[in-house]
DNA sequence: ATGTCGGCCTTTGGCCGA
């Protein structure tokens, strides 16, 4: 089973490279972040003559998840149990069943924009999505949480020079609630199979940071135990970087067998 | 060198978010 996530900056913008990417990766299930768009404007024809079934959570300008499915399945959350507040009305949070386990897809808030306010609302989801993890663990369901974390977890995780030191993307209590969520548990499916050294999954638009090298690990997927003991492969595809027009992000895949 | 994208309104340029 080959499960993926990417943040695509705009679906309306990278129609053309995800097709493109599931006809030659085939992966089962692809979460997708960043949409863009509404729920109408989503090309959604465009995946279904590939065989791909579509869930769709939108929003108008910002945000915005999806998954795509050639297996099928069931949505069985389109927001976040527990969280209130501002960032609970955005689209962030898909959750689905499929194959006799549970799928989640989300776009963790980045937390740089809305100050002291804005970065609140980041550890409030963090907190609602470690309680979350903490439910399905008690109810001992397999279950994996991929997407756009907007957390690069340790200093490995990303170039000298790409975030400044008061990110929200590293700050202390940003990376606490990471550990917390994965300390349940949970496994970082890339870092478990790549130990040591970057694994980027982003790289920023300017300053030419895709030509330097200067790049993230803030897309991840993290697995539960039973489902870890099943992890095969996981890697971001670099590939998608060096194409024409490309999102600044990149897609991890994760194969369980 | 406040550098690049995408979307939207304030709408043919400026603003926000990333």
């Amino acid at each position: 089973m080959k499960i993926a996530s990417w943040n695509v900056n705009s679906i309306r913008q990278r129609e053309r490279h995800v097709a493109a990417w599931l006809g030659r990766v085939q992966p089962d299930v692809l979460f997708l972040q960043e949409l863009k768009c509404q729920e109408p404007e989503f090309p959604r024809a465009a995946f279904q003559a590939l065989g791909y079934e579509a869930a769709v959570v939108g929003q108008k300008s910002y945000n915005g998840v999806a998954v795509l499915a050639r297996v099928p399945f069931e949505v069985v959350h389109t927001s976040l149990p527990g969280l209130e507040g501002e960032v609970a009305s955005q689209a962030r949070y898909i959750e689905i069943t499929t194959a006799g386990m549970t799928l989640i897809g989300i776009y963790l808030p980045n937390g740089n924009s809305g100050g002291e306010a804005g970065y609140a609302g980041k550890l409030a989801f963090m907190a609602a999505l470690k309680a979350r993890a903490e439910a399905l663990l008690s109810a001992d369901v397999d279950f994996a949480i991929l997407g756009d974390w907007n957390v690069a977890p340790e200093d490995v995780d990303y170039a000298k020079g790409a975030l400044s030191p008061g990110d929200a993307l590293v700050r202390p209590a940003t990376r606490a609630a990471y550990r917390e969520i994965v300390w349940l548990g949970l496994t970082d499916a890339v870092r478990a199979l790549h130990p040591q050294g970057p694994v980027y999954t982003f790289w920023d638009y300017q300053s030419a940071c895709w030509q330097r090298d200067c790049g993230l690990r803030i897309d991840h997927a993290l697995l539960s135990p039973r489902l870890a003991e099943r992890l095969a492969a996981a890697a971001p595809d670099r590939r998608e970087r060096g194409e024409e027009q490309p999102s600044d992000h990149v897609p991890v895949v994760v194969e369980i067998t």
